[in-house]
This record gives structure tokens, C-alpha cells and sequence, in this order.
DNA sequence: TTAAGTGCAAATCGTTTGCAGTTCG
DNA sequence: CGAACTGCAAACGATTTGCACTTAA
């Protein structure tokens, strides 16, 4: 039994893909009234909840204490590697912990199973 | 400066090593009560704050929405496969993990790394 | 037609904060 | 004594839910 297909439906999606990213519940709504449709926040959460429950997106809860969504990407994704001193980044595209992923999930009877991994320390300038 | 010692956070202190591992503040609250003390939940909180602030203790968001505390363990730290749908947690404890996230740091020059690493997948039992 | 989806507002729930009284140093 | 800490209750902010109304199928 798939969902209806419902406008606000679209517009969630819509809003997620043109992010490209995370983003908070809050910010979908506002992006997408800001794109001239409507949908009630209620309702958003209603929608993230259901597409995460199918595995359509990842959720993450940060500190902050507002979860954030985006599609799920199941490719193309890499990890970082941040200063926590000046900030720098480096993008982190490695076989290693993808594999990684992939075996624990299935030692564990996982599917449609995405990750996140960052990587925090002092660069080289900042050490 | 170092804080003041009370008979409050003394009890939230003593709370966190009888526990052991990971305890939410209304747990905290609980076994403080039940072990002949007391502390009002707002202590609590503000308690756990500021020891984590001072980095005496880890704190994680779990999706449940409800904060877990516990004492800094240097080793012994470990990674989640959190099931999207039912919020299920298996602790992940790889070594492979650990080594590559050393290596990656090394090969950038980077120093004094951490990491974090989450796996979003649906449990056998969701799927 | 009718089950599923929506909007709105009220209800939850964890956590924070204002303030007056208490306590450590 | 005086700053830091506590308790209580009210305030908050994100998310959820009850209910009557729409709408996709």
C-alpha cells in the first residue's frame, strides 16, 4: 500500500530534493511556502515520519535538539574530515568505510542501510 | 573555578558511576530518590550541563528524543545501526572503524582526532 | 464512496529559566 | 557576607495528536 499521492506530499519532496542536504521540519515548511505551495507543519512531520519509516530518508539528531532529514543517497555520498580550530574541511571518499557499513549492517539483518561518519581534530596548521 | 560542592551534584555524580553506562536525567532523578537523596530535576539538568560542558561526561540525542548521560570513558566508545523505522539500537564495537579513522587523520595531518559514525538502515523486524 | 491525508489547535514531553530562598567557601 | 546553587513552577520549543473536513483513488 504506497502513499497518496498527495500536493503536499510533492511539495515535501520537492523541498528535499531541491535542498540537496539536511534540513530541519521547520525549514522545509518555510522553503516551501517560499516556493509558492502550502503544507501544514503537522503535516510535514507526518510526511518526513512516513518516508523515513520506508527508508526513503535518513534523520539525524544533533544536539541542537531539532532533528534534520534528507533524502537518502544511497551513492555519491563522501565524509569529512573538520578542524575544530579553524574550521577547515576535507572531503573523505573512502572504500574502507563503506564496505564497513555495508558488512555490519548485514552481520545485523539490516537493509536500505545509509551512514554518516565525520571525522573531527586539529589540522596541520592549527596543531 | 571549580564548582561548588554540593550534596546535589555529589548525588548526580554518585548516580553516574553507580550506573555505570548511559542514563537519561529523569533515570538520574529516579535512582537519586530511590538511593535516599534528593535533587530537584532542574538541578539535574543543570548539573549534567555544566559537567558536560567541563567534558566530564558524554552526551548523546538518541531519536527517542531524550538525552543520555554518562561519564567520560575514554576507550570503550562505539558506534549505533539505528533501525529508521522502530528507533531500535544495536552498539556497534568495530576496531576497523577506529583504525581507519587514525589512518585517514594521520594521512591529512590532522591531530587529536575524534569521530562519529551512525548506520540508518530498517531491522529485520521493519523490513 | 471511503479510506487516507490534511489543517488547526490543543496536548505532550523533555528541557530551560525566572525568581526567591539556601548554602558553600 | 556574597556568589553560587537549589527548588518550584511557569515558560519553551519541537513534535504529536484529536477531530472534523478534504481529497485521491
Amino acid at each position: 500500500m504506497s502513499p497518496k499521492r498527495t500536493q503536499q506530499r510533492a511539495a515535501v519532496v520537492r523541498a528535499l530534493e531541491q535542498a540537496g542536504g539536511f534540513r530541519t521540519a521547520q525549514q522545509l515548511h518555510a522553503e516551501i511556502q517560499a516556493g509558492g505551495s502550502s503544507a501544514a507543519l503537522a503535516t510535514i512531520y507526518r510526511n518526513l515520519s512516513s518516508m523515513a519509516a520506508a527508508g526513503e530518508l535518513d534523520v539525524l539528531h544533533p544536539p541542537g535538539g531539532e532533528a534534520i532529514y534528507r533524502l537518502c543517497q544511497l551513492q555519491e555520498h563522501h565524509h569529512h574530515l573538520v578542524c575544530r580550530s579553524c574550521g577547515a574541511t576535507v572531503e573523505i571518499d573512502s572504500p574502507d568505510i563503506e564496505e564497513w557499513a555495508r558488512k555490519t549492517a548485514r552481520r545485523h539483518r539490516f537493509r536500505a542501510v545509509s551512514h554518516t561518519a565525520e571525522l573531527y581534530g586539529l589540522c596541520s596548521r592549527c596543531a
